[in-house]
DNA sequence: TAAAAACATTACGTTAACGTTATGTTTTGG
DNA sequence: CCAAAACATAACGTTAACGTAATGTTTTTA
């Protein structure tokens, strides 16, 4: 009943896979779970929660790097206002990289188009028959 | 003088690296090499045409395996026509593709400022002084 | 207590088109 | 004829976030 846990309960209650879990320990994302010698983990509800937030934060479309870069925030402030503004530096920037995105396959659609022009014209001129 | 080279006068004239031609015969772009027994290759100058017209398709942005689907029409049919015609229904597929992009980004885009104003919005109340 | 769950660990696979070593062989120029 | 080019081959690396075996151990349950 308390916060103690194993992987099968904690990925159930996260939405998660266990290779999630465990891709995240491995990149420092989330705290590796507690063993007693060797054998199986034990988790906690606060990596519990982290698994969350950082669900949240894919949502955002933010990666796993920018998670690492402000997930710390949301649990030593949990007034969550250094975090958001962080998070907030991240969107802005993603804001940018999609106007960007946008304008490139707008260039490149220009060109196909004049490239799907061209290529018309050629085949109408060597068809007259 | 005539059409029989070694890789280096190929790649020079070509515009590309040993280790392009390489991969190119690995994957059936480009017939490969002759050699006596062993040893080196060497390379006639319609492979030379075949990089050629590779790198103006490529310039098309035809990935190779699209390429690879139409690069043998140009040296069995000489005026073009085939060739043309069938990358032509690739240009026409591109643009399609990039339309989606375009439409997803923008997608991603509006998500975005509303994820931002969100954020905007709940740290001004935060943030009364 | 023995079989069934659950868990742990290792490692390959996924996309595209080569770049970059590393190492060994062949050809060429003086 | 020998050193310097040029060439050949094999194999790892590159991006992101896990999925999917394969195999072995621990915990739970009947």
């Amino acid at each position: 009943m308390n916060g103690r846990m194993r992987i099968g309960e904690l990925t159930e209650r996260a939405g998660v896979t266990p290779r999630t879990v465990r891709y995240y320990e491995s990149i420092g994302l989330i705290p590796p779970g507690e063993r007693e010698g060797q054998g199986q983990h034990y988790y906690t509800e606060e990596t519990l929660a982290r698994l969350r937030k950082i669900n949240q934060l894919k949502k955002l479309r933010l990666s796993l790097d920018e998670i690492r870069d402000v997930i710390d925030l949301y649990f030593i402030d949990p007034s969550g206002v250094q975090a958001k503004q962080k998070v907030l530096v991240v969107l802005r920037q993603h804001l940018a990289e999609a106007d960007q995105k946008i304008r490139e396959y707008q260039q490149f659609r220009a060109e196909l188009e004049d490239h799907i022009e061209r290529f018309e014209r050629w085949l109408e001129e060597k068809k007259p028959r």
